[in-house]
DNA sequence: TTAAATTACTTGTAAATACAAGTTCAATAA
DNA sequence: TTATTGAACTTGTATTTACAAGTAATTTAA
């Protein structure tokens, strides 16, 4: 479907170590075998396994000490919702239910939180959905999401309860986020933020519109997240 | 003062490169020298001049092309305030003008916004310091600053209105950011706020707690920043 | 004139090799 | 027993060499 063309040594690599990380082969504090070890493991040369592990100590999944070895970090914790993935990751799972507001739908795009739209996007309509995070069994996050309505089999069908909408999008459909770009406000609840928070009026509500740009050239993914931040501030590290 | 071991040959071609570009000698746009011109000029060969791009490519200073050549981007913009520097960086220093509420002045700390102080911290004492910073004339961000009370020579009587803090310590005292962690939360406007930003009760507020990791272990600037996010919002890429 | 092929660049990947420098632990000397 | 030395690991830096693959301009053939 994409022109898969085939990963270089030092990218396989790093997707095999850096599953095993986020899978839990290793675990934190867990050394990493030597790069002379991994050397023979996957058959190549020292430069290629430095090549990976640079990128794996780059994003924060290991810390190198010389003379010693390489050490897991797990999963980087600092790419929360301020930087990177969505709430679930911000937050871990853990303390986090979702419920649905309104389900995956196909619709034409009214508008993408004042981000511009491509004419392609334009085209193509998008998916959209509506999504409440209670933290603790508190309503903390509101947020609206809307993705390209390009080749994504089976994707309104899918269960958004639980999994991460990235993860998905990572495991099923090789959509891998790239960067993108963010604004943040302060606001006061409005009708519908203050029955979904159950607040009073005047109260004030964080505000972020979010543009999410991944590895397929024209899927962006758009979203505005509402938080209610008197229990939970956001957080995030750089 | 610092035990200076000698910068790496890779280290050393980044610090020149990434310093023509910060100071104009390469602007947006322009072509960088190729790989090849690289090694002659800096007498390395090319995989050294590879690890210094790797790591231009990969903080944005630049952006590479298989067969072309690598296109210089600038001063990566995407490390605004949500993620890196102060405000300066974060809006661009055309519209910016600071007003300095409170001069720098020595300080025992009382707290530092909810992040704990190390030992060492408490004891050295901190430089307190308090300022305004107009957008077009308007008042946009109010902010506390907090730093350790260490080695700072004639550090109180430098001029902050116009420079940007971060770009005094790295370039008077080596000191460079590295990484920190931060709390977003939307709050009401109190009365000291309501007087700074001149706007009236229930007024929103963005409100960013930050603590700001150096290369100097224990060295950590604790910042506050209030937003009024009416007519600006915080904007930021990832 | 126009289109295809060649050529000379560019960056991307990969190996083989060498030595420097930090860590750990066991063997040795006091 | 205690302190030191040394060997055997680890990662860090750097060179040399080779070829793959993308780009752009020139040359060649239609």
């Amino acid at each position: 479907m994409y022109p898969d063309t085939p990963l270089p040594q030092h990218r396989k690599v790093y997707e095999i170590l850096r599953s095993h990380i986020t899978e839990g082969v290793f675990k934190e504090g867990d050394l990493l075998p030597s790069e002379n070890e991994l050397c023979t493991v996957h058959k190549v040369t020292r430069p290629t396994i430095r090549k990976a592990l640079d990128r794996l100590a780059n994003e924060g999944y290991i810390v190198r000490h010389q003379g010693k070895g390489s050490i897991v970090k797990g999963i980087p914790k600092g790419v929360g919702i301020l930087s990177m993935t969505g709430t679930t990751s911000a937050i871990g799972q853990d303390n986090l239910v979702t419920q649905i507001i309104i389900q995956p739908e196909i619709r034409n795009w009214s508008e993408a939180f004042t981000f511009p739209l491509s004419q392609l996007e334009v085209e193509t309509g998008c998916i959209y959905m509506e999504r409440l995070r209670l933290v603790n069994g508190k309503p903390v996050f509101y947020d609206i999401t809307m993705i390209p309505n390009v080749n994504l089999s089976r994707f309104t069908s899918r269960n958004f309860a639980n999994k991460s909408l990235f993860d998905i999008l990572r495991k099923y459909y090789h959509i891998e986020v790239r960067g993108g770009e963010q604004k943040l406000l302060a606001i006061v609840a409005d009708e519908r933020l203050k029955n979904f928070f159950n607040v009073g009026s005047g109260h004030p509500v964080l505000q972020l519109n979010r543009k999410i740009e991944t590895n397929r050239p024209g899927f962006n993914i758009y979203s505005q997240v509402f938080c209610n931040t008197d229990e939970y501030a956001l957080y995030g590290t750089f």
